[in-house]
DNA sequence: AAATATCGGTATATAATAGTTACCGTAGTA
DNA sequence: TACTACGGTAACTATTATATACCGATATTT
């Protein structure tokens, strides 16, 4: 690829989307603003998001600092976690996606079915 | 996976996102927004994106309804890109998104060294 | 005249990522 | 005894992203 870009700020942009701009990443967060606190399991239920790939973005958004994790060696374990000050400010940008992905969804839905049918 | 959901919006961000949610389709989105109606190249030269990449999502947005295409049947070919009504209406939460990653970048780096550093 | 670049793509192949399934140890419950 | 909850990890498969090469027709360069 030749990758003479002009845009400046679009690869660093693409850098930071990359990280944390995934759709689970964002729906994560998206339930820890609304809920506050939250254990594994609570999540997991609540996104219907498989072991794996819970446990692989919350890691991710705690090595990124928007997520905190403390964990207590009860028996079962319990693990709680946190969106944290910069994970607070990432609500704002998100929670404004999720409105308009919300609001147009049945506008999409329209424009894809008469794309579909103009073939 | 189990998928009891509890979140009832989530399911349907998700749908949403996973459309239009992905990095591709925001800086797409960025550049058209902040440049107006680009040519193919133009925008691959600009994103530094594969040509398939980018062929691939102007597809999906202007089936999506978000993206206008005109195309000129001169030699060599001319085809134009624009955002649509709606395709506007999303340009507010990703420019939004777009600068909150600009903001962060430096922090989230950070951070990252941080949680590394500490292994 | 011959090679090369431009334009907007597509076809094929490979690399990376997402998702599924099965399992771990410990305690409580039926 | 057998099963559930908890917060994961390991191994595997399916999906998706990216790289590479090519297309046809013209304009430009050598």
């Amino acid at each position: 690829m030749l990758d003479n870009k002009q845009c400046p700020d679009c690869g660093r942009i693409n850098e930071v989307l990359s990280r944390v701009g995934d759709r689970w990443s964002v729906l994560v967060v998206i339930s820890l603003s609304q809920y506050g606190t939250m254990r594994f399991n609570e999540i997991k239920r609540n996104l219907g998001i498989s072991q794996r790939m819970l446990s692989l973005t919350l890691k991710e958004l705690e090595r990124d600092g928007l997520v905190s994790r403390t964990q207590y060696p009860t028996i079962p374990p319990k693990v709680e976690y946190a969106l944290t000050k910069m994970g607070e400010s990432f609500r704002e940008p998100v929670t404004a996606l999720g409105n308009w992905a919300l609001e147009h969804r049945a506008k999409i839905d329209a424009a894809r079915q008469a794309y579909d049918g103009a073939a």
